[in-house]
DNA sequence: CTTCTCACG
DNA sequence: ACGTACGTGAGAAGT
């Protein structure tokens, strides 16, 4: 046994590290004494949970507030039983991202399963979201464990993941590579002593969480939901989907040649890089067209899609508009770019982030957006084109399965119906009408027409967004003055919209420019985006009317099937025979009431591969 | 690291 | 006083 020590904001703490299998008495007899929440952590070699080997768990990691163990677990299997049988005996557990990542790494390497590690487990991580959900780039604190160790433990806690990266510099390993996390001694001092610290402050961490979140009057009833939440996400994780290695191999090579194809083109305009903007747009003048439209920051000529379609003459669909000579280097680095983005960002994604047995394991991040949106990365699946099934062909149900898919029916429209009262949009949503064609009769009378139908609709999406008469006409095709004209209509016709607004942002600046949800979200808005509450409201709204979904379907037993939430839609595998049945029971898992509007749902039952939901045979 | 672009709801 | 499109992840180029 080595014995460490240290000390915390004056509050000393011991460590022991488990050198030899004898050590591991002491340590059990201290994991039967504990009654109270003890901290767990793991170190491993890298995030690649099931594409890593046996030794991928090197160090389990164990702690109070005053004291910690270290279980190097690569030492043999007398250390992986002590670490097992810990995790089985201990009451109440915590640790930081403990369920979206050490839950998934114990049940993949050690056998303790989820659903048996979530339910007496807290995540410091759901507990910093809900105090503030905001990434340090958006002004908040970020989620990461040192500037919460600094701000409610010890200002001067060491940076344990900053400081170890240093002493991988130091033994010869780049950050990148991620060797040092695999070669680094299970002994080093520097790596034992901040896996003990990593659980002494996570465990503080929680309790002065807890204490912050009942000063601030955030409602306590969200941390054991979004610890359901998180349990759910995880088990989707670990089941993964499948990749059609054959068919995305092929595709590459599809793409690869369109690449080619187009990438000779544009050499031949003198365009050596199609992804370098200012390439593109001096060769394009050069052809004698003029460019216009400025970049976001206003330094250079915007040579994005739209620019681009317009002298390719295409739409987004690639349909010929007939309205000049298309460009051809327009066309060209928009071919390339497209090609190129989807066999980089997709199909090298899938092929590189399989693991052993084939499968995909999407990282969910359960309260990633500031409005607390779920965002998935490693592979980014909740933004897979949709408008060509070809790269969702390359993901596939499990055998003898197909996908199910369930969507809300314009989920933020109805939230915001809900939420901000408007009575004739509920009344229309209660009677089951077509909301934006009623819109349309309300604003342009009786007689509109299929393009009113379509500017009432931007216009309700520009109610949820906050965008104006400009973005509407330019989403729609519209004049900007009859767009205009409508909007004024549509105020009068739903005044409660701007009143709610109203309400929002003098109730955010009342609590230092946080509004609060309806299910008691504290979301800090900025100063000079105050408007921006309103889709704050209705998309933190629509996030947990998914959630509620997603518990009503545990409790019916349907979690298992599922695979993916994709903001207003749940992607699931079912066994073919069930399939009918099974998306029958989400869609009413999706069907309820929210404060008088209808919340509804509708399902599609696809083949094998998820590309069948969108235009393929299969 | 920032900018630009593009994929999604 | 007035009006403001919202939220993400990811790759390539260029500083």
């Amino acid at each position: 046994m080595k014995e460490y020590s240290g000390s915390l904001a004056g509050v000393p703490w011991r460590g022991y590290l488990c050198e030899r299998p004898e050590d591991l008495n002491r340590f059990m007899e201290w994991v039967e004494a504990q009654r109270g929440t003890v901290c767990f952590d793991t170190e491993t070699q890298g995030l690649k949970i099931y594409s890593t080997g046996p030794g991928f768990l090197r160090l389990a990691q164990f702690g109070t507030a005053t004291e910690a163990w270290v279980i190097p677990v690569e030492l043999g299997p007398a250390f992986r039983t002590a670490a097992t049988r810990a995790l089985r005996r201990l009451p109440s557990l915590t640790g930081h991202n403990v369920i979206g990542f050490d839950g998934l790494v114990v049940d993949e390497h050690l056998g303790v399963k989820l659903e048996e590690f979530c339910p007496k487990t807290q995540d410091t991580m759901i507990t910093a979201k809900l105090l503030d959900p905001r990434s340090p780039e958006a002004g908040g604190m970020g989620a990461k464990l040192k500037p919460h160790s600094a701000y409610f433990i010890d200002p001067s806690a060491p940076d344990t993941e900053e400081g170890l990266t240093e002493v991988f510099r130091e033994l010869g390993y780049t950050k990148k590579s991620g060797l040092g996390w695999i070669h680094i001694p299970w002994n080093h001092p520097t790596y034992v002593e901040y896996a003990m610290l990593d659980v002494i402050l996570g465990s503080r961490l929680l309790v002065a969480h807890m204490a912050e979140i009942e000063r601030r009057g955030v409602r306590r009833a969200l941390i054991d939901y979004e610890r359901e939440i998180s349990r759910m996400c995880a088990i989707m994780t670990r089941a993964g989907m499948y990749v059609d290695d054959e068919y995305t191999a092929t595709q590459y090579g599809v793409l690869d040649a369109e690449v080619s194809k187009y990438l000779a083109v544009a050499e031949r305009y003198g365009v050596t890089s199609v992804n370098s903007p200012a390439q593109v747009a001096s060769a394009l003048q050069a052809m004698g067209e003029t460019l216009t439209k400025k970049t976001k920051s206003g330094k250079s000529l915007s040579v994005d899609g739209s620019v681009l379609r317009r002298l390719a003459d295409v739409t987004d669909k690639w349909e010929r508009i007939g309205s000049r000579t298309p460009n051809p280097l327009a066309n060209a680095v928009l071919r390339a770019t497209r090609a190129g983005k989807w066999k980089t960002t997709y199909l090298d994604t899938f092929l590189h982030e399989r693991d052993p047995r084939g499968y995909i394991h999407p990282n969910i991040q359960t309260l990633e957006a500031r409005t607390g949106r779920m965002s998935i990365t490693k592979p980014a699946v909740q933004t897979l084109p949709s408008g060509d099934s070809m790269i969702r062909r390359c993901l596939l149900a499990e055998p003898g399965h197909v996908f199910v898919s369930v969507d809300f029916q314009a989920v933020e429209m109805r939230v915001l119906a809900a939420l901000a009262g408007v009575k004739k949009m509920k009344a229309a949503l209660i009677a089951g009408e077509d909301l934006h064609g009623y819109t349309a009769s309300l604003v342009f009378g009786p007689d509109y027409t299929p393009a009113h139908r379509k500017v009432a609709k931007g216009i309700g999406l520009g109610k949820v967004y906050g965008g104006g008469a400009d973005h509407v006409a330019g989403q729609t095709g519209a004049p900007v003055a009859d767009v205009r004209r409508a909007m004024a209509t549509y105020d009068s016709v739903y005044p409660e919209i701007k009143q709610a607004s109203n309400r929002w942002q003098r109730e955010a600046r009342q609590q230092g420019l946080v509004t609060v949800s309806a299910t008691g979200r504290h979301l800090p808005l900025d100063r000079e985006r105050m408007y921006a509450v309103v889709n704050y409201q209705c998309q933190s709204a629509a996030r947990d009317v998914l959630g509620q979904a997603l518990i009503h379907m545990d409790e019916k037993g349907l979690l298992p099937f599922l695979r993916l939430p994709i903001h207003d839609e749940v992607l699931a595998s079912v066994p073919r025979g069930e399939a009918e049945e099974v998306a029958r029971e989400i869609e009413r898992c999706m069907t309820f009431d929210l404060m008088g509007v209808p919340i509804i749902s509708e399902a599609e039952v696809g083949g094998r591969s998820w590309g069948s939901l969108y235009g393929a045979d299969f």
